[in-house]
DNA sequence: TCTGCCGGGTT
DNA sequence: AACCCGGCAGA
């Protein structure tokens, strides 16, 4: 894993990472559990990355996770490019995966082995086809920032880029490294809860709560959460898959800044968001079709997971049906709102909403996959939009939104880290809601 | 009372 | 345009 150690943000480490980031970079770590297991490999290149030293500096510490892709050549064996490549013979134990997660030595893959695996690939690979031109990022902003995430090659994992890549199949992450329990709690963390927030970062000062550290401390069995990285930035949804490579791309294309990262004053960790990605429905799907909720009129679709509508619920959870009549706004909102009513609890509530696309940190895996199959298509829809908005734009002002404000976030002692909006008592703009 | 932010003023 | 703030209104 030539896990671009991109030099953390040297003194920018020096601020909090709010983000998901927040967390210790451990938590980010990138093997999947049965990926790792299986990707690793005899040589057991533990795809865990040890945090390094710089702390939370997302920008270095993430950079580490850029995730040990399994490039295995034996891999080849199943036929299936680029992904389950690790999954040449591997000593441990697929603990996520029902599916023969050890392969025999190449060429001893068994029937079912092979054809489950060819299951897995396909499904997790199938996405990745959508796009195919090989773009990490475009110097700009792009319309269609999904395709564009996904614009990647198909073995994209092993990419050593690492930037981006949704091998959701590969990237289960289970952070080996205890971290905060997921879901609805990361959430909350994340977005969700303000005061967290604001306790575990204590802006500069010395003891600073590492927010990753502490929380870091539970092992975490969330298999099912892959991790993720989404832009927020206005018309940008590009999800990549490290802190770093979506640091980098704020950087470059929003910011305008250059891409070193010793430059950073931690700003780009404001415009992106983690999104926790439930797998588990995929591995699950594979295993036995029908999940917990059979009627849920998802389940079958696994097969066209297409990455943009998958990815596409993250940033804006639209429930499965409901979702045509919803607004296409990709970046912001309260799409969890929408998600977690529409779903019926399928992810029951899912973190409060917090502003920030919190994405669904679905609690369960399904509510994470609905949206998937349900193809969101109101991007254009606008025509079913108004009714709301209309009201909203009569109305005089904005609801107040819930999400956290910089000065929310940051305590009016803070006040020169708010964004200028807020010092100027405009609607914040760093936290939208 | 706190908070978000509109509307409008000043630089 | 950037900046500031009075004051309204929701929580």
């Amino acid at each position: 894993m030539e896990a671009e150690l991109s030099p953390g943000p040297g003194p920018g480490c020096e601020r909090p990472q709010l983000r998901a980031g927040g967390r210790d970079p451990s938590a980010l770590r990138a093997e999947a559990p049965w990926l790792s297991a299986q990707g690793s490999g005899p040589r057991a290149a533990p795809v865990t990355v040890p945090a390094p030293p710089q702390g939370p500096s997302m920008g270095g510490g993430f950079a580490g996770l850029e995730f040990a892709l399994p490039q295995e050549p034996q891999a080849a064996d199943l036929g299936t490019p680029g992904t389950w490549a690790g999954a040449a013979g591997l000593p441990t134990p697929s603990v996520h995966i029902p599916v023969p997660g050890q392969r025999s030595p190449p060429g001893k893959a068994r029937l079912d082995e092979v054809l489950a695996a060819a299951a897995l690939t396909s499904l997790s690979t199938s996405p990745l086809y959508l796009g195919t031109s090989a773009v990490s990022f475009s110097p700009e902003p792009d319309l269609e920032p999904w395709r564009e995430a996904l614009a990647q090659p198909t073995d994209s994992y092993s990419s050593s880029s690492g930037d981006w890549v949704w091998d959701q199949a590969s990237d289960q992450s289970s952070p080996s490294t205890p971290s905060p329990p997921l879901p609805p709690e990361a959430a909350h963390f994340l977005f969700g809860e303000p005061t967290q927030r604001k306790r575990k970062v204590s802006w500069g000062s010395p003891g600073r709560v590492d927010s990753s550290a502490a929380p870091d401390t539970h092992p975490v069995a969330q298999s099912a959460v892959q991790v993720v990285f989404q832009c927020l930035w206005k018309s940008c949804g590009k999800v990549l898959r490290t802190a770093s490579a979506i640091q980098r791309h704020i950087r470059l294309v929003h910011l305008g800044r250059r891409a070193e990262p010793e430059h950073s004053d931690g700003e780009e960790d404001f415009y992106y968001t983690e999104l926790d990605i439930g797998v588990d429905m995929l591995t699950n799907g594979l295993s036995s079709l029908a999940p917990t909720s059979p009627e849920a009129p998802v389940p079958p679709a696994f097969p066209h997971l297409d990455l943009p509508s998958l990815l596409r619920p993250l940033a804006l959870p639209l429930p499965p049906l409901l979702s045509s009549a919803v607004p296409p706004k990709t970046c912001h909102g309260d799409h969890a709102h929408h998600a977690g009513e529409a779903t019926g609890g399928s992810w029951e509530q899912v973190s409060g909403h917090s502003g920030e696309e919190r994405s669904p940190s679905c609690s369960s895996p399904q509510g994470c996959l609905a949206p998937v199959h349900v193809d969101p298509q109101p991007t254009e829809g606008q025509a079913t939009a108004p009714a709301l908005p209309s009201k909203l734009g009569a109305s005089l002002r904005k609801p107040r939104g819930d999400a956290k404000k910089c000065r929310k976030v940051y305590g009016t002692d803070h006040r020169d880290l708010w964004c200028t909006a807020c010092r100027w008592k405009k609607a914040c703009q760093r936290f939208l809601d």
